[in-house]
DNA sequence: CAGACTATCTTGCCATTGACAAGATTCAAG
DNA sequence: CTTGAATCTTGTCAATGGCAAGATAGTCTG
């Protein structure tokens, strides 16, 4: 028998499908324009359902943010072993790969800030930023701007990259283009 | 007698009030976080009078996605009188000044792009940036990267600050950081 | 393996919402 | 004053979020 959950009183893994229908619905309607009972549909169970596991849409959220997160730290952690030009592009690269999981994730209002693991997978992302951050500043005592510098660039890159408003987003490839952007800003050498 | 509208039958301006009333529901609960009917009652209108008006939610937010993008490209025009680095920060200083407006703008699944008083401020924006941009290069071969990083910075910058995410925001000046973070990335003498 | 316990899911319900239709009121033009 | 258009109200319907109560299926204990 396959891994596909037969159509039985209990699912099996309904957490799971609920969040995917939640990602393929933010995905197409952005991040709240969906129902719970639409991902209930998708999921193939009742209205209520979902809200056994998550208990109401910022649940979902949230579960979808800490997912996001935990993601997110991961593909940084590995691309910061390869300095911190690398890990600006992993950043970009990581926001338009899981475009879904990005657009909640900087949106709090959304989902609740207070879960653990949530927090504890922001922060292992945000430790990673401000070590690559300090690795880019020439000058110590400007290392904090360094930091900041490189953070807003790459999360203004991916937000204009995937709301359309730059004209490049409309053919060009944004590694590319991200690639030129850094080397104006900080140089070829770091 | 005041401006203030009598309850009277016509409200006199209910569009201007509808929009106000619009943004601070943004300003409380996001760009999504509020209902129609919500804003009909803060102006003291029958659930369905806005629809005259807007016609649906989405009109609600063109409207609204449309006074911001003019509004935005009055400031830009303005500070860019004085120069690129002024413009950066009139960028950001926009943002921060209209929270509710800037958290539509760059959410284009939410409103109609093809609104053409929408389409006109926003192209206006768009071609001071363009300007701007250019001449913060100091080759010209490299002025679309400049104008990218340049814009892409300011943007960041404010979705980051009003998203909570740089942990200076709960303290700090925000133009001032921006200031600090421009010298670094841009130079002293731009 | 039997019974009890618990997690999971369903059904039923209600106030609220978005959207539309039809009617009421006011304004403006001649 | 009359007529037509703009503005606003009332009424309605399907859909939604969230809750409560019940049904089903695993799991644990002995």
């Amino acid at each position: 028998m396959g891994r596909i959950a037969e159509r039985t009183y209990h699912h099996g893994d309904l957490r799971r499908a609920v969040i995917d229908a939640a990602l393929e619905a933010i995905r197409e309607s952005g991040p709240t324009g969906w129902s719970l009972r639409e991902l209930a549909r998708r999921a193939g169970v009742s209205h209520a359902a979902p809200a056994h596991h998550f208990g109401d849409k910022a649940g979902v959220l949230t579960a979808v943010a800490a997912e996001g997160f935990a993601l997110f730290a991961d593909a940084l952690e590995e691309a910061a072993t390869e300095g911190p030009r690398e890990t600006g592009l992993a950043y970009i690269r990581f926001a338009l790969a899981h475009r879904p999981h990005f657009e909640v994730m900087f949106r709090p209002e959304l989902y609740r800030l207070d879960d653990p693991e949530l927090s504890a997978a922001r922060e292992r992302a945000g430790a990673v930023l401000a070590a690559s951050g300090d690795a880019l500043a020439t000058d110590p005592a400007r290392a904090r701007a360094a930091t900041i510098g490189a953070w807003t660039f790459a999360h203004g890159f991916a937000e204009l990259w995937l709301s359309g408003a730059l004209p490049e987003s409309a053919d060009g490839d944004p590694e590319e283009i991200a690639r030129s952007v850094i080397e104006v800003l900080f140089g070829r050498n770091r």
